[in-house]
DNA sequence: GCTATAGTTGACGTTAACGTAAACTACAGC
DNA sequence: GCTGTAGTTTACGTTAACGTCAACTATAGC
């Protein structure tokens, strides 16, 4: 089954319904309607997922409907639209790969500070 | 010379003055004073560099504080306060990871778009 | 002594990303 | 026919992270 509630959508998230609504008013998802009700498809649960992954890696809304633009099999077919695709995701590539190197960086902080921790702690013990 | 006036500060980082007196007041600075202005310190400057790394990987101000008091070689010297460093650590690492894993599926998401995108390419040219 | 240049402390304004409450509709079950 | 449960729109509230004055201080140079 490729149909969703709005109820039914947010809990496999972990979101509220007023934030998928939220995100439809920024066009980040677009339900169709049963009646007034909004019907959410795989196309919009794939749309959510890219969203609150964005999120989670520190991107605004806005970047996170660039991203997810990039990404939907839509009417890029002539080359001057593709040429700006490939650009966009250059762009958005390396701003990936620069926090990238924040993680590394902060990773390899954080295993020298557990390493001293422990280190301290074998002293204490011994 | 490890000693910076606010503005001096702010630029080499590309942030406002107003910005540091926030983060000061959120407890994530605390520099020196010569009468009422602030002098900041190399100690300043690295909490600083980890705030700012901190929030391009999508963390609070108020989780860049948790994660950069873990690397104040403070003084955490007794067992208990060492276990509880480590256990922080591990979390944070663990935040860290899951977020390695959302980049990487964005970057493979990426990779697959790019290589679409340049076989369309090819088609139009050829 | 006057001006220019940093710095300071409030205090209010702003944007993003929702939360929350009100007032309504629509269907399901008893 | 009434209640309960989902859903809807509209609108105001809230928090984080600063921006933007305003009003003041302090030092340097002419």
């Amino acid at each position: 089954m490729s149909e969703y509630s709005i109820q039914n959508l947010a809990e496999q998230f972990g979101v509220s319904a007023r934030a998928l609504r939220f995100y439809e008013g920024k066009g980040l998802l677009s339900p169709l309607r049963r009646g007034q009700t909004r019907i959410y498809s795989e196309r919009d649960k794939t749309r959510l997922l890219l969203t609150l992954r964005g999120k989670r890696l520190g991107f605004s809304l806005e970047e996170c409907r660039e991203i997810i633009e990039m990404y939907d099999p839509s009417q890029a077919n002539e080359t001057p639209q593709l040429l700006r695709l490939c650009q966009k995701i250059s762009q958005h590539r390396s701003a990936l790969l620069d926090k990238m190197e924040d993680m590394e960086a902060t990773l390899k902080l954080m295993n020298e500070v557990e390493q001293k921790c422990l280190n301290k702690l074998a002293e204490n013990s011994g």
